[in-house]
DNA sequence: CTATGTGCAAACGGTTTGCAGTCTA
DNA sequence: TAGACTGCAAACCGTTTGCACATAG
């Protein structure tokens, strides 16, 4: 990864993406970055999503369609099937997990992510 | 869900995702579909594949391109980063995270699903 | 017989990309 | 001042849908 430039729209993508716990899709972030930068365009956000996702400097979940999560920590999610929403899971990560799938299918584990399905207590 | 019928379509798709545990996205299934039935379309095989999945006789597999699964047992999935295959893990599923789950957030979980990342033993 | 299913092709919608001009370091 | 970045619009590509015909029950 090159030469990297802390542009404006850069800046406030990452700024606007650590307000909110909400996982917001591309466009979702388009239209709360567009409050401070009206002219911004989707495709500027694709790209400086996916370089702040090659950094580690945030997450993309996917599903139906791409979201994006500004908390770096490891954790869990719950999918609610009634609104989609995407919610933190504050709960102990399982340890321990990919030893034992290595073990059992070979090659070279890094980690796991985990959803949990569901309705929220939003929907309940 | 209304009367059901068992179209040849309907079938064959069925058997051939029985045939393979590769997890095939739409569009492989349909290729595999065609050497028995040449002319089948591939907005048939959608149609289909979520009438199957509705019934709960396949499952769905999220991510960068929907993946559909021929075996209902719990199991976990294994992302390789390498070539982006899905594999099954055969690891037993872990207990009580949805008890715990529901503790910490609310609502109603159901369940649940992990997929380990890492690389393939194929692509190590 | 009739409602469900099919093949085809066009539409859809989220994401990516080419380009000419802009701006960070 | 070079090369990274932007806005814009078009292209892309997986998925869905409308339609006229076919077919399972």
């Amino acid at each position: 990864m090159q030469d990297l430039r802390m542009t404006r729209q850069r800046k406030i993508i990452l700024e606007e993406l650590h307000k909110v716990t909400t996982h917001p899709t591309a466009y979702e972030l388009c239209q709360m970055v567009r409050t401070r930068l009206p002219r911004i365009s989707l495709g500027t956000i694709y790209r400086n999503l996916d370089i702040l996702v090659r950094r580690g400097d945030i997450n993309k979940i996917e599903g139906e369609e791409m979201r994006f999560d500004g908390n770096i920590c490891k954790h869990y999610h719950l999918r609610c099937q009634m609104c989609g929403s995407v919610e933190d899971v504050h709960l102990e990560t399982v340890n321990g997990l990919e030893r034992q799938a290595e073990e059992v299918c070979g090659g070279k584990i890094y980690g796991h992510h985990l959803d949990f399905i569901g309705i929220c207590k939003h929907c309940c």
